[in-house]
DNA sequence: GCCTCATATGTCAGAACTTACATAGTGGGC
DNA sequence: GCCCACTATGTAAGTTCTGACATATGAGGC
């Protein structure tokens, strides 16, 4: 199984969802760490319906189609306690990180500008993740204790990239400041 | 342009190199934010080739293919110029935050070794970066200026990982001690 | 009455990425 | 003498992901 499939089991032990609403969970709240579009979701739902991992119910929908609404099976709640101790599989592909590496190739002004925008946002972010930490409960045995764990990673991301966005904004605004102009 | 072609473009800044090279080079020192198998760069430095953005130089090679090596051009070096001052995307994908999210769903101890494990990882490969970073100039005048750049955010994002998951361990251990055995 | 938005589910083409297969010379260890 | 690792370049099959196309109802604003 794809990590996609592993992911609409988490947010399905939150509760029986359509795929239009797993769609909406997936922007929010697991949005700012993982993503998925509507057209990768309802293909994924059939592959975990076949799989018995997921259970349907159909209704009249309001377009053409019938409304269906999946639960987590017993066999999806297994797959998922078996899926979650293995050691979590990394790639690592950081723009941000990629352009800082090539900073040199490009004008250091307009790259101070764009850490300088950089550090902006995470702040900003970091923020909005801090108001949506402060409605839920420091607390394992709440069963909303996954939403606070995940938003504290994505806060101290979020605040350590903007320290070093600044960092190398403040570093590239003095440098092109020595070397304005012709050079 | 893909973003794995400017990536290919930021490697050449550092000098001419074959496509083997690159590869090399993928892993590190960049791997730690960009990863990329040779089965993707060779048909990308086609590509570039084409595009006019890379130049390249055929000698005789060892296997029964020549032996091509890559220049960036002044088309490539402007492509990548424009490409760096804009907002850079960020798609993200942390199983991490996942298993964190869904955390409720497995065994609190078990979970608990794996967030120790995590953090030791991170741990460990922020002590490997911090002595790369010994070996780097912190002057946004030297060439490989950027390799420092990167090489802090490393730094920064795995320790700040790395206590996150210490903190997420301990609570987990703490919560699987009262309530351990059957539940 | 018309327009837009939300609900709801799908397909399709193309891009990007992964894993494995394929070939061949040189140098070093045992 | 044999095996392995390194240099070196490619292809092929399959999976995953992105962005666009396609359809249809109900509710609310104007």
């Amino acid at each position: 199984m794809s990590t996609l499939g592993y992911a609409l089991l988490s947010l399905l032990t939150r509760g029986p969802a359509t795929g239009y609403e797993l769609t909406r969970r997936m922007k929010r709240p697991i949005g700012h760490f993982w993503v998925a579009n509507h057209s990768q979701i309802y293909p994924e739902l059939a592959r975990l319906t076949e799989a018995g991992h997921v259970e349907v119910h159909e209704e009249a929908g309001p377009g053409p189609r019938a409304k269906k609404t999946y639960t987590i099976t017993g066999s999806g709640r297994r797959a998922l306690a078996e899926w979650l101790p293995q050691p979590p599989a990394f790639t690592p592909r950081s723009e941000v990180a990629l352009k800082a590496y090539a900073v040199g190739a490009a004008d250091p002004a307009r790259m101070a500008v764009l850490y300088e925008e950089v550090a902006a946002d995470a702040l900003a972010k970091a923020a909005v993740f801090e108001r949506e930490l402060g409605e839920l409960e420091d607390d394992p045995g709440h069963p909303n204790f996954g939403n606070y764990a995940a938003l504290r990673l994505g806060i101290e991301s979020q605040r350590g990239l903007s320290a070093w966005a600044s960092w190398l904004a403040s570093r590239l605004r003095k440098y092109a400041g020595e070397h304005d102009g012709a050079d």
